[in-house]
DNA sequence: TGCTTTGTTCGAGTTTTGTCGAACAATATG
DNA sequence: CATATTGTTCGACAAAACTCGAACAAAGCA
């Protein structure tokens, strides 16, 4: 498996992130990559087929907020808290503490 | 015309405002309103037809991000902002700060 | 090599969302 | 009252997004 395309901190686009964020099955894999840090897709799948959370790690990946690392034959995946954080200031902090 | 209903704070949902953002005309509302304080509809409205911006102004009000005070045959617009900040802290300062 | 694990890709179907003209409603003003 | 102004509602259509089974791909291991 090649390595994923992870778009460049400076193209990040507002609207791709919020669109992103405003799915339910993203917002829980974002909050709880939050707390755990990093995790493979496997671990993040709760009754939803494979299928659907592979397109929502695309989304995400594609919007920028997470990053897909591939170790074997697991992907590990984590936000890029900093990279977010540096080009839309405080707004991940504010996802991730929202009630 | 009678006064629109507006949710309480207390049921704002992350989720209706993440929605509610993840729109270009509506998140273009929203940073005017931002910078202006307060505006009715047909300043808001650029190039496109009422009934439009009409759904929008619905959106971002049913999801909590804006308030409609009607006066005379205006319907004069406001963000929540202080509601909102205090159920979602720093949320919208991270959107109206974004580049 | 054959099997298992992990995840992607494809394609089709469903649902949701946005768009916009036309008709309507409310208010003000001449 | 007639007309203009401001904005909503309705309905139909178009576009985008989500869902998910089936087939596929890569890596590891017996």
């Amino acid at each position: 498996m090649a390595a994923y395309d992870h778009p460049d901190p400076a193209t990040f686009e507002l609207i791709l992130v919020l669109r992103a964020l405003a799915d339910p099955a993203r917002l829980d894999i974002v909050r709880h990559l939050g707390r755990v840090g990093e995790a493979n897709c496997a671990t993040l799948i709760g009754t939803r087929p494979k299928s659907s959370m592979s397109h929502h790690f695309q989304v995400l990946r594609e919007s920028g907020v997470l990053r897909t690392r591939i170790e074997g034959v697991q992907h590990r995946n984590s936000l890029r808290f900093e990279e977010l954080d540096a080009r839309f200031p405080g707004l991940m902090t504010a996802i991730l503490n929202a009630a």
